[in-house]
Formats: C-alpha cells, sequence, structure tokens
DNA sequence: GACACTACCTTGATTTTGCC
DNA sequence: GGCAAAATCAAGGTAGTGTC
C-alpha cells in the first residue's frame, strides 16, 4: 500500500492533515473517459443530480444522485455519463501534508472515535455510499470556503473533520444495515433500503412498489410476512427515531422536523410522536434540556 | 392482481399555550 | 393583548387486509 493511500493514516509515522489538490463542479453529457486512470490524490465523487457509471479495476457501478464514491490514491478509474439526463458532479481530491499547528490529526482523531477507527483499519480500493445529505452539505461548504479569498485554513480542518466522520459513521450504518438484510426476500431488501434512502421526502406505497416493479397490495402482504409490520410502520419507525436524533442534538424548530423526515404535516408529526413515544415533541426536547 | 371494506393517516381549521 | 409555536379535532383520502 503506498504512502498516499488513506489507509496508510493510522501506521504512518509522521503526522498529517489532508490538504485539497483539485476540486469542480461539473455537468457530463455524453461523456466517456477513452481510458483508466490513478492519481496519487484521494478522489470523492458526489452525484447531485442525474447519474453516471463509474469503473474501478474490475468493477462497475451506477452512481445516482445522492450517492457519492471515495476512490483511495492510485487506484485507476474511469467515468462514462452517457445517460439522457446530464450527470452534476462535485469532484473533490486531496492528498497529504504535514501536520501544522495543534489542530489534531486524522490519526488522533481515529483514537477518539470508534468509527473512524475502523474506517481507517480496513483498507478498502474504493468505497460507494447513499447520503442523507449531510456529505453534499459538508463538501459543498469545504468548496465554498477554499473558494474565498480569505479562506481559513482551520475552517478547512474541521470541515475536513466533519466529512471523515460523516463518512465513517455512514459506513458503519451502512455495514450494519446491510447484514440485517442480507438474508432478506431481495424484494423486501430493495424496499427497505429504499425507505431508508428517501424516509425524508413525502413517501407512497405506490412509489416503492413502482421502484421495485411490484404490484403495490402484494408488496405490502410479502413486506408484512417478513418484516413482521406494515411498511407504513416501519417507515414511521425510522422517521421518528430520525426526529428523537434532531429533538436530541439540534435546535431546529419542531415545526420544521417534520419537513426533515418527510411529514408534510406538523400537526400529524406532533400525534405520531405522540403515539410512539408518549411524549409531545416538546415535551421530549425539554425533558432532554433538563436531564443536561 | 382486482376489489371491497375497515382502520389509519393527512390535511386544514381551530384552539391552547407560552413568551414578550 | 399580540404573536408564534404547539396541540387538538374532524373530514376526506390512503393503506392494510381478506376474499375471490
Amino acid at each position: 500500500m503506498k504512502e498516499t493511500s488513506l489507509y496508510q493514516t493510522l501506521s504512518r509515522e509522521r503526522e498529517v492533515h489532508p490538504e485539497v489538490t483539485f476540486y469542480y463542479f461539473k455537468q457530463w453529457s455524453n461523456y466517456e473517459m477513452s481510458e483508466a486512470h490513478a492519481h496519487e490524490a484521494i478522489e470523492i465523487m458526489y452525484v447531485l443530480s442525474g447519474k453516471a457509471q463509474v469503473e474501478i479495476e474490475q468493477d462497475s457501478f451506477m452512481l445516482k444522485e445522492g450517492q457519492f464514491i471515495l476512490i483511495d490514491s492510485l487506484i485507476a478509474h474511469r467515468l462514462i455519463a452517457k445517460s439522457s439526463i446530464p450527470c452534476r458532479m462535485l469532484n473533490v481530491e486531496f492528498t497529504w501534508k504535514s501536520k501544522e499547528g495543534s489542530f489534531p490529526s486524522l490519526k488522533d482523531l481515529a483514537k477518539e472515535n470508534d468509527n473512524l477507527l475502523e474506517l481507517l483499519k480496513t483498507p478498502i480500493s474504493f468505497l460507494l455510499l447513499q447520503d442523507g445529505n449531510d456529505i453534499a452539505t459538508t463538501l459543498k461548504r469545504l468548496v465554498l470556503e477554499l473558494d474565498s479569498k480569505v479562506s481559513n485554513p482551520i475552517m478547512v480542518q474541521l470541515m475536513f473533520t466533519e466529512l471523515f466522520l460523516q463518512i465513517a459513521t455512514l459506513k458503519k450504518s451502512d455495514a450494519t444495515f446491510s447484514s440485517q438484510l442480507k438474508n432478506r426476500n431481495v424484494y423486501i431488501k430493495k424496499a427497505v433500503e429504499y425507505i431508508h434512502h428517501h424516509y425524508d421526502r413525502p413517501l407512497l406505497i405506490d412509489d416503492i412498489a413502482e421502484v421495485i416493479h411490484l404490484n403495490a397490495s402484494y408488496l405490502q402482504r410479502i413486506f408484512k410476512t417478513e418484516m413482521g409490520c406494515t411498511i407504513m410502520q416501519y417507515l414511521t419507525s425510522i422517521r421518528i427515531e430520525k426526529a428523537k436524533m434532531l429533538l436530541r442534538n439540534s435546535v431546529i424548530p419542531i415545526t420544521e422536523i417534520s419537513e426533515y423526515i418527510g411529514l408534510n404535516s406538523r400537526q400529524h408529526f406532533s400525534y405520531l410522536f405522540k403515539k410512539e413515544t408518549g411524549y409531545s415533541p416538546s415535551k421530549f426536547r425539554g425533558d432532554i434540556e433538563l436531564k443536561r
């Protein structure tokens, strides 16, 4: 494994910070790289809209909106964007520079965060993940900061820290999620994946059924048999867990949290939340504040 | 897969609550 | 009292389920 690899972070003797070498937004249309290329920089390719094919070593993947791929240093890859819909991407490439100042290195951070440690301990050529929107936001903020004429190095390192922690957490939850699904019926697996990726917008059973090419009522029946709950119960449980997290860890007004979890109605959000937890959203947040 | 019935969800209007 | 946020209510729509 080369010194420039992400996965050399723990064994590398010198302490390093990430340093962006190249970044750009670009819309690809009817484009095909003539041949695969590799570079020392680690690359993140994030699909903002549309879709594109990425070939890495012997594998080939169709990246869709909201998905991103992190390609390690010196891994050959090739981009093909031949879909009728143009693909808009944000690419960020970074390498390493010697640690400066007192800002903790990635190695230091891994000592404090199990998910990050696990990510850096498991070498892999590339990492393909579905983003909830956190990674996109952080990448855009990072690019905006780099574009700034008075770019602040500490801000850049803070955003990189946020980015690495988000990727590590996403990878961890993706692994847990995947292992739970391993033995499930393939249709149920697709439905559950779709729900996990789209719970933040209004979802109809018909939408899910259409995506996996099944009759809606048939899907409902096999879902309940396999999962022990209806599709809507499953979706609600995910939404309430996300709402609890937002109530605990953010100052987002309760009226807006319903939008964050895909419920158009704040009234119904309050009703569902109370039904599931026994507390109204405001009481839930208030009790947490009191315990602090 | 289609249909019908029931239960539950969504939505808009209204009321209550808390803060200034 | 005025205002914004949160909670409640009722009607219509949608999901879940049994049956064919």
